[in-house]
DNA sequence: TATTGTTATACTCTATAACTATA
DNA sequence: TATAGTTATAGAGTATAACAATA
């Protein structure tokens, strides 16, 4: 039972300590998180054929912000190279518009197609019942303090990239 | 900043919820995993040339259980092929014997070489340190909390494979 | 010369499925 | 026929670096 296990996670960093790959905090974050990512990664793909990064690029541009590929690549944590190719993609299925600026050509301004639009309610039911699934189990007390914790180590860490994978 | 960010983390599944990335758990789920996994995964290149994958192998055999690379791949939640060349890298890299069982001749027995039993504490040195590093940010109690919380998550889903990636 | 975006190339990781050698 | 392990092939994802067009 998880009440009786042990639960010490702060190891002494004794050169000798047996750690077994369950002692790591980082091993349960990866485990449940994985667990979490596919699920949803499985559901986009099933029932959008989009891939996570995708998706990500999709809400950075539902934001409103005049995005483009490089200002998408730098939000992202991606190169341009990786970025332009999901931007191919997602041109392809007709969910976004790549326009030349008239400011300056070299720049491509970005914007989601009316069928994104009416895509994208969709996408986020799907991203709202994954969650609401996996974190269900949990009291709202409980994924209170599980979201301030995470972002406790967010904010301490200075993590900003959206992560994609 | 963060601190002040709304932490409402129970949608009520609304079609017409606006969610933004940040209202999901999922989200602060992933971006603190994949910075605490990422950095060990660095760490474990750098310093030892080898993969997340090849780590884990190693783990488990270092459990003293008489593993075969189909039982490694039950374990690890990958395929047989997929184990089979992680395992010739541990190979190459004299980390690992696959014996042929005597018992019958299709049957890989795997063992950890000298080298690598002299190796595996400097690894778990890097596990350990690698924790220490992103959780110290947090009270032991709030450590407690978190790994009771994410125990209870992987619990309630049955999560049993081992995460790799 | 510097910058934007694209493309060519390569590499890692993993899955599917065919293959071999046993049993 | 069935199983253990390997290998051939393919695909996703992303990085590096070269490239064309423009500034």
């Amino acid at each position: 039972m998880i009440g009786s296990m042990e639960t010490k996670t702060r190891s002494t960093t004794g050169a000798g300590a047996a750690a077994s790959l369950e002692a790591h905090l980082g091993y349960w974050l990866r485990l449940v998180s994985n667990e979490v990512s596919g699920a949803f990664q499985r559901a986009l793909e099933e029932r959008h054929h989009i891939s996570v990064a995708e998706w990500v690029a999709l809400n950075q541009l539902a934001t409103g912000a005049d995005l483009t590929p490089a200002r998408l690549a730098t939000a992202m944590g991606m190169t341009r190279g990786a970025v332009s190719k999901v931007l191919d993609k997602l041109e392809s299925k007709k969910l976004i518009v790549r326009t030349t600026s008239s400011a300056d050509s070299r720049v491509q301004e970005l914007s989601l197609t009316a069928h994104a639009r009416r895509t994208l309610p969709s996408l986020t039911e799907i991203a709202n019942g994954n969650d609401e699934h996996f974190f269900a189990v949990l009291s709202p007390e409980e994924s209170s303090t599980l979201s301030e914790l995470l972002r406790k180590l967010a904010t301490a860490h200075h993590i900003a990239r959206i992560p994609v994978a």
